[in-house]
DNA sequence: ACAAAAGTGTTCGCCTTACACCCATGA
DNA sequence: TCATGGGTGTAAGGCGAACACTTTTGT
């Protein structure tokens, strides 16, 4: 029965998909339900899945990005492997939800990655009613440890961000430095001088304007700038 | 034959154990005689192990450490997980390295820890034959990819450096700062001013002086300083 | 006495921070 | 015309970089 699985019985990766709209960074979780102690329980859990025998755990993530939440082409990162004896059965629930799903395997190490989507240009519908974005102050507890890989991953992603150009990944291709401003504010739960930080960004060579001003909102219309990879390579010779 | 096995047979743990002596930044290499060509090769490795059925990556890394070059209480931290599907037959050298020992899976994903000895008060003479203390621009290439793995370590320690307190995790308990400013030099490969690094690092509470000169010297006796954890710890605020 | 490394201050430029008002647009 | 966020400059303090000579110790 053991012969040849398809997938490596004790190693699976687990996503935290960072997302940011309206001001908010999200994250996406996906919807468990479970029978405990005779009552339905809704439980959320980060999407995730084992590692194929012939696969990098790389791919397995993109396998897992694009099944489970329909990205495709996104910024990924492995940020931690996870491998607590009892992250499976922290709690009885949590049991209860392996054994349904019929897995034998009750020792699973995990690599944690994130991801960064621009949420603008997501399509949510397509998430139907097994996952759905969540406030990341919002977030309760979740299934085995995924609350302390997601805790986790944004501690690296706070401190990712002031290494890589990870801000852009989470805006449409053309955004306002107002916009820009807000997600370093969210990620990092500052606040910053309107001055200083457009002074600071627009001294980077690969932030440029595209000439172009965002209308219809009920206020002067702000320009709109771009993320430019081709300069930003060059700033790391 | 694969019921119960008491290591997780595609996971494993790999271990670049940085030393620092005499100005020199060097990395322990367990050496591997394999026969190849009807000729005696002598392949070095990083020292690793499979994980165990029930024990944390962290424990299995704390194990080799011990086993395998008697270095117990050290630094030791998770850097990057390695997964690529050749990664254990880069050569054909590597393969019959495999088979040679018996080992029946060809797909091992592995974590990659990188850690921090004392030099001075390490016993190298328990090493025997089987390990030697390399210096880190005197490897050559390693069995698997292993060479890789130390280039990732070699980045994330020149990256860790900056944030956290593992200079003096390579030195003994007191040292003299010129013996410090080697240390920075010597892993991020630059030279600093003797006068700027005293005063940025004096001006940290938790270097603090033991009021000791080391004598002996054919100079003049420098000062001692020590590493003040505790001291440290309150800056984390 | 000599060699070798220890130890010590000042200046300059840049970057960060703090701070307040007018402007353009849609309603 | 009003409400809303867009957009702009300057001054002060702190931080990092450059730079050279005297002191102490062992030989």
């Amino acid at each position: 029965m053991r012969e040849k699985p398809n997938v490596i019985p004790n190693l699976s990766i687990d996503c935290v998909i960072f997302g940011y709209s309206e001001g908010e960074l999200k994250v996406l979780l996906r919807k468990e339900e479970i029978e405990y102690l005779n009552k339905p329980h809704i439980e959320w859990k980060l999407p995730g899945n084992h590692v194929g025998m012939h696969e990098r755990i790389e791919d397995t993530a993109t396998r897992v990005l694009k099944e489970q939440a329909g990205a495709e082409k996104i910024f990924m990162k492995q940020f931690k492997v996870f491998s607590d004896l009892d992250r499976l059965q922290r709690r009885e629930m949590d049991y209860l939800w392996i054994k349904k799903n019929g897995l034998k395997e009750e020792r699973v190490v995990t690599v944690g990655f994130y991801s960064l989507v621009k949420l603008s240009s997501f399509d949510s519908s397509k998430l139907l009613n097994v996952a759905a974005w969540h406030n990341i102050n919002d977030v309760g507890d979740l299934i085995f440890d995924h609350k302390e890989i997601l805790n986790e991953a944004l501690i690296k992603l706070k401190d990712d961000i002031f290494s890589y150009p990870l801000a852009f990944e989470l805006l449409p291709k053309k955004f306002t430095l107002t916009q820009l401003q807000n997600v370093y504010e969210v990620i990092l739960n500052t606040k910053y001088d309107k001055r200083n930080f457009r002074r600071k960004i627009l001294s980077h060579t690969y932030i440029v304007s595209c000439n172009e001003k965002q209308y219809g909102v009920a206020h002067k219309a702000p320009e709109l700038f771009k993320f430019d990879a081709k300069m930003y390579a060059r700033t790391l010779n």
